[in-house]
DNA sequence: GAGGTGTAGTTTGTATACAAAACTGTAATC
DNA sequence: GATTACAGTTTTGTATACAAACTACACCTC
C-alpha cells in the first residue's frame, strides 16, 4: 500500500475486486485477464495466488479461480478482530516510541515513517478543507498501514493487509461520510504513540476503529433499512 | 491443511520454515528451491507469492525472498487475535447449526466435515490411548480448520491461516505436552455447535485458545527463565 | 587512500510452448 | 426418456528459454 511492496498486476486486480469490476462469483480465467491487464499469464497466476491467500479470490486445482463471496456477513467480527489488531499495533508502535526517546538511538526507518505520517495527516487536512472527500480513503489506508510499520511487526503488517483488504471491500465509500470528522482522531493516536502512552494509544485506536466500524453499520442500516 | 486446498509444493516450504529447515532470515534462492523440491522455477514461485502474503516469507521485486523473522515478539498479540477469532468461528458455527436443526434441509458439505470432525477426535483419542503424542499436533490444526470451514466463511478461515501459521511455528511442539489435557476440551467445543448454542460455543473457545496460549507462555518461561 | 564507476556474474521477472486435467456436448445404450 | 460413455475443446499446470535488474568486486579517478 505505501510503497512498491505490491506486485504491480496483483494490486490493480485486488483494486477491480473491490471496486466491483470483477463481481463475487466471476470465473477469473487466466488468458482473458492476461489480455486485459496486457501480460503474459505468469505474473496472473502469482498475482491470484495472492489474492487466494489474502482470501479475494478462490482457487481449486485444474478448475480456476473465482472472486470470492463479497464478506459482508463477517463485518461485525471482522471489525471485532481489526479492534483488536489495530490496538496491537498502536500499543506496539508506542511501546517502540519510548524505547526511542530513552535511548537516544537514531533510527532511520522510524523518523522517516513518522515523517510520511506528518505529510498524510496534513494531506488529511487539506483534503477535507478542499472538499476533496474521496481522497481521504487512501490517505486513512496509508495512515492505518503506516502505524502499522510503525510496530515494527511483520506478522501485524500482513494481518492488517488481509482484514483491510476485506474490509474496504465493503466500506470505502463510507469513509467518504465520516472522514472529516473522523480524521482528527489520527492525530489523537500519534500524539499518545509519540508519547511512548501503550495503553492510551491502544485505547484511543480502539475506540476509533469501534466508531469506524458504528459508522458503517449506520451506513448499512440507511442503505438497507429492513434487510434482517 | 484439510483437503488439497494446498499447493503441493507451497505446502512443503512452509512445513520446512515451520520446522526450521529454512531459518529465519535465510534466503530463499529459486533455483536451489527448485532442485530441492524438484519441480521448476514456477510452482516455487507461485508459492513463494503464497507465503509472502502469508507473512512467513518476505520479498523485494528483483531481491529475491527471504524468510521472515520469527514472529515471538508478537506471540501474545497473535493469541489475543487468535481468540477472538476463534470464537467468532465456533459462534457461527453454531448459528448454521441452529439453522440447519430447524429446517431439516440436508446439507451434504456439512454432514461431511461434522464426519470428518468425529474422525479427527476419535484419533486423537486414539493416539492419547497410545502415548503418541506427536500426532496431535496436524490433529489439532485439522480440527480447528474443521471449524473454521463448519462457519461457512471464508474471510475466517483465510485469517486462521495466516495466523495459525505464524502460531504453529511458535509452538507446534507445546501441543505434545498440553495434548493430552487440552484435547477434550475439543468435544466440549462441538457439543456447544451442534447444539446451536452460540454464546456458550464462543465462551467455550475461548476458553480453550486461553488456555492454550497459558501453556505456550508457561512453557517458555520453563525454557527461557530470564529472558527478559 | 577514499569514493565513485563499470563490468561480469548471479538472480529474479516474463514470455512462449507444451502437457495434463477438467468441462461440454453429442451419441449410443439401457 | 434418462443416463452413461466418449471425444473435442477449453483451461489450467509446468517446463524451458530469454530479458531485465541487482550485486559484488575490480579498477580507475580524484
Amino acid at each position: 500500500m505505501s510503497d512498491s511492496h505490491e506486485r504491480e498486476v496483483g494490486a490493480r486486480i485486488r483494486a477491480d475486486i473491490i471496486a466491483g469490476v470483477h463481481a463475487p462469483g466471476a470465473k477469473l480465467r487466466e488468458v482473458a485477464l492476461a489480455e486485459q491487464y496486457e501480460v503474459s499469464r505468469i505474473p496472473i497466476r502469482e498475482a491470484l495466488r495472492s489474492l487466494e491467500a489474502e482470501g479475494l479470490v478462490e482457487s481449486r486445482k485444474y478448475s480456476g479461480s473465482i472472486v470470492a463471496p463479497s464478506p459482508v456477513e463477517d463485518a461485525e467480527d471482522l471489525f471485532e478482530i481489526r479492534i483488536v489488531l489495530e490496538s496491537a499495533t498502536a500499543k506496539r508502535a508506542a511501546k517502540r516510541a519510548a524505547a526511542l526517546n530513552a535511548s537516544d538511538t537514531p533510527d532511520g526507518r522510524w523518523r522517516e515513517l513518522r515523517k510520511e505520517i506528518s505529510e498524510i495527516l496534513d494531506a488529511g487536512d487539506a483534503a477535507i478543507g478542499q472538499e476533496r472527500f474521496e481522497d481521504l480513503a487512501v490517505l486513512n489506508m496509508r495512515f492505518h498501514f503506516a502505524v502499522a510499520e510503525l510496530s515494527g511487526s511483520l506478522s501485524f503488517i500482513s494481518l492488517l493487509r488481509q482484514i483491510s483488504g476485506k474490509i474496504e471491500w465493503l466500506y470505502s465509500l463510507n469513509l467518504m461520510r465520516r472522514g472529516p470528522q473522523a480524521w482528527p482522531e489520527h492525530r489523537e493516536i500519534i500524539a499518545a504513540i509519540d508519547a511512548g502512552q501503550e495503553a492510551k494509544a491502544a485505547e484511543v485506536m480502539a475506540r476509533h476503529v469501534r466508531r469506524s466500524r458504528d459508522s458503517y453499520f449506520a451506513m448499512m442500516s440507511d442503505e438497507h433499512p429492513r434487510t434482517t
